[in-house]
DNA sequence: CTCCTGTCCTGCCGGC
DNA sequence: TGCCGGCAGGACAGGA
């Protein structure tokens, strides 16, 4: 569930909580999560100073002094929470990983799907890290424009919603933000990716930008709930224009609801996509 | 190579 | 009231 937006969320309360403090001990209350940890993980950190913490993508990256880099996936349940003193932690079920920094800070991964991970590695393997080294280009960077788009698009034949999807066209959109784009931009989420006209690639590019902005800005104003309690307060339910309201009559739709039922539900690539098929072509 | 399906995991919700 | 089935989905393996 964690898309670009929560990601980059959790990635700016972090950052202030963690950035140039040593990371006093680790506690890991799990076999692995996704994954086997890497070996010794717990005593790779323990020690280590957190110099930057950055986003690619779904991914979060914490840098150390030590020349080690921790990226980190929040799959899809993934929760951040940050307290500021050992006292204030209080234990939840399917907390897994614990930071107890020097300062008294303590940092708490919980994940109750476990759908995600902690890899550990040099720093001067993250470009090439299986994770990154196919990655498309980040959706709000000077990298990702109409042009860029249409170009990868143009010989996919895969519908337009799977294609979004799909992190090696454009990191960190989920399915959530592809529906809400493609409703945003007017196009069928059916569409064949390569049917696609210069100009509708052109709407879709900006519209992917738009709705994640939009996203990330409604989160920021949020950024404390998020971060210490629900991690539902995230995910701006409130602002979905068609994810998850099959039935319902979209917003600023022209459309007559009592003959088109609505917004669809479909399911492509064993996803569910919501749209409007009266403002969707 | 592309595209699609099945898998992992747990919480939650609807049906009986 | 409680149990069961189905669903949610990001990344990836493997098959066509």
């Amino acid at each position: 569930m964690p898309e670009l937006p929560e990601v980059e969320i959790v990635k700016c309360a972090l950052e202030p909580a963690m950035c140039g403090k040593e990371i006093e001990r680790c506690e890991i209350n799990i076999q692995g999560l996704r994954y086997v940890f890497a070996e010794n993980f717990a005593g790779i950190l323990s020690g280590a100073v957190c110099k930057s913490v950055t986003r690619r993508g779904k991914y979060m990256i914490l840098y150390f002094d030590h020349d080690y880099a921790l990226v980190w996936h929040l799959g899809m349940s993934g929760r951040v929470k940050i307290f500021d003193t050992k006292a204030d932690y209080e234990p939840e079920k399917h907390d897994h990983i614990l930071f107890y920094l020097k300062d008294g800070t303590v940092i708490v991964y919980n994940d109750a799907r476990r759908f995600g991970f902690m890899d550990l590695m040099r720093a001067d393997e993250i470009e090439t890290a299986r994770h990154f080294a196919n990655m498309g280009p980040e959706p709000l960077g000077n990298h990702f424009y109409g042009q860029a788009l249409y170009d990868v698009l143009k010989n996919k034949k895969a519908p337009i919603k799977a294609a979004l999807l799909d992190q090696r066209v454009v990191a960190g959109v989920g399915n959530i933000y592809a529906c809400e784009a493609l409703y945003m931009a007017g196009i069928n989420p059916r569409k064949s990716a390569q049917s696609l006209s210069r100009a509708k690639v052109e709407k879709l590019a900006a519209a992917i930008k738009d709705v994640l902005r939009k996203a990330i800005e409604a989160g920021g104003s949020s950024l404390k709930d998020y971060a210490h309690t629900d991690g539902s307060l995230g995910y701006f339910q409130h602002m979905f224009s068609v994810y998850n309201r099959e039935g319902q009559a979209c917003p600023d739709c022209t459309c007559d609801i009592s003959r088109t039922k609505g917004i669809k539900r479909i399911v492509q690539t064993g996803r569910s996509t919501f749209y409007c098929s009266a403002r969707q072509k």
